[in-house]
DNA sequence: ATCAATAATTGACATTTTCAACGGTCCGTG
DNA sequence: CACGGACCGTTGAAAATGTCAATTATTGAT
């Protein structure tokens, strides 16, 4: 009993928060959702700033990625990968295709789907991006060691992508 | 030569990705703000679906869990703990403050600043609440080892909080 | 041949983000 | 002490994003 009024009194080894410093102890500091929050907000506001330089942002940048590769992805797939509504897509599409980085090629195996194709600009941009985009990413992960980094992307893709 | 024409042929190892499981193996699917950025989206989404039943989502809830410890932040804490906009933090708080779950003091050190404080209710509808965000949290964390789960977190603040 | 289900699109609406401006307060300097 | 620049919270407006229902064209099963 005397221990836990002790326990419970003001911290005495703590530094008084002179800024934000002290909330990082909190509960919510400690809770795994918000220092995903917190990270992705940080990343992505990074990552933004990096692609403006090429007309691009996170969204734009991820759809010209995957069209860049040679998957050949529908836009409905491309919603559900990225977790966007089906008319954010066209939206997205619309604006690269308009800038001549990708085209739309109906599926033959399915005429109702789109099938996203890049072209050799958007090819071109895209590892131009990608370069700034990676540039980015090492500079956050600094404080992480490659092996940190490949773990790191491991449990993040058991988050990402659940059974 | 022979040889890598065969590896860019066709992949025969591959399944056909009949959904969305091709575009995993793309460059974006191993990009880490690619699944920082999904793996926070589907996070997100579950804590605010189980925060809903108690009128709470993502963001009121870390206003009302940092109220509930006893750490007296100012609004511009807040604002930059959360990476909102001052304003935003008005609005929270505003509601918070109806459904009197937590109240303005005037920090007495400096009498611009509203340093927030909760109320009785709204410390048991914290409880409550946190009991559901930890439920949801287990379940997203099946897959993941309580080691590697500390693990996880330890990394993310890393990002979360650079230097 | 018909019919329910699905892909893309459009348009409307709600929520969130971002900014600029303003009153009140603090603090260092003259 | 008074001034002036900087900061806190607040307001309001504009831009960007997210969400949803309705429509057309196409598919696949019956």
């Amino acid at each position: 009993m005397g221990l836990a009024i002790i326990a419970a009194m003001s911290p005495i080894g703590k530094t008084q928060p002179t800024g934000t410093a002290g909330l990082r102890d909190s509960v919510l500091g400690r809770d795994l959702s918000f220092l995903l929050a917190r990270a992705n907000a940080l990343t992505l506001a990074a990552a933004n700033a990096a692609l403006a330089q090429h007309g691009l942002k996170a969204r734009s940048y991820s759809v010209l990625a995957l069209a860049a590769d040679d998957v050949r992805p529908t836009q409905r797939e491309l919603a559900e990968f990225l977790r966007l509504d089906p008319s954010q897509v066209v939206a997205l599409v619309d604006e690269l295709e308009k800038r001549q980085l990708v085209e739309r090629r109906t599926d033959p195996a399915d005429r109702r789907a789109n099938v996203l194709v890049v072209t050799d600009t958007g090819r071109a941009l895209f590892a131009r991006a990608q370069e700034s985009a990676h540039a980015v990413e090492l500079g956050l992960l600094a404080a992480v060691t490659p092996q940190d980094h490949e773990r790191l992307a491991e449990l993040l893709r058991l988050l990402a992508f659940p059974t």
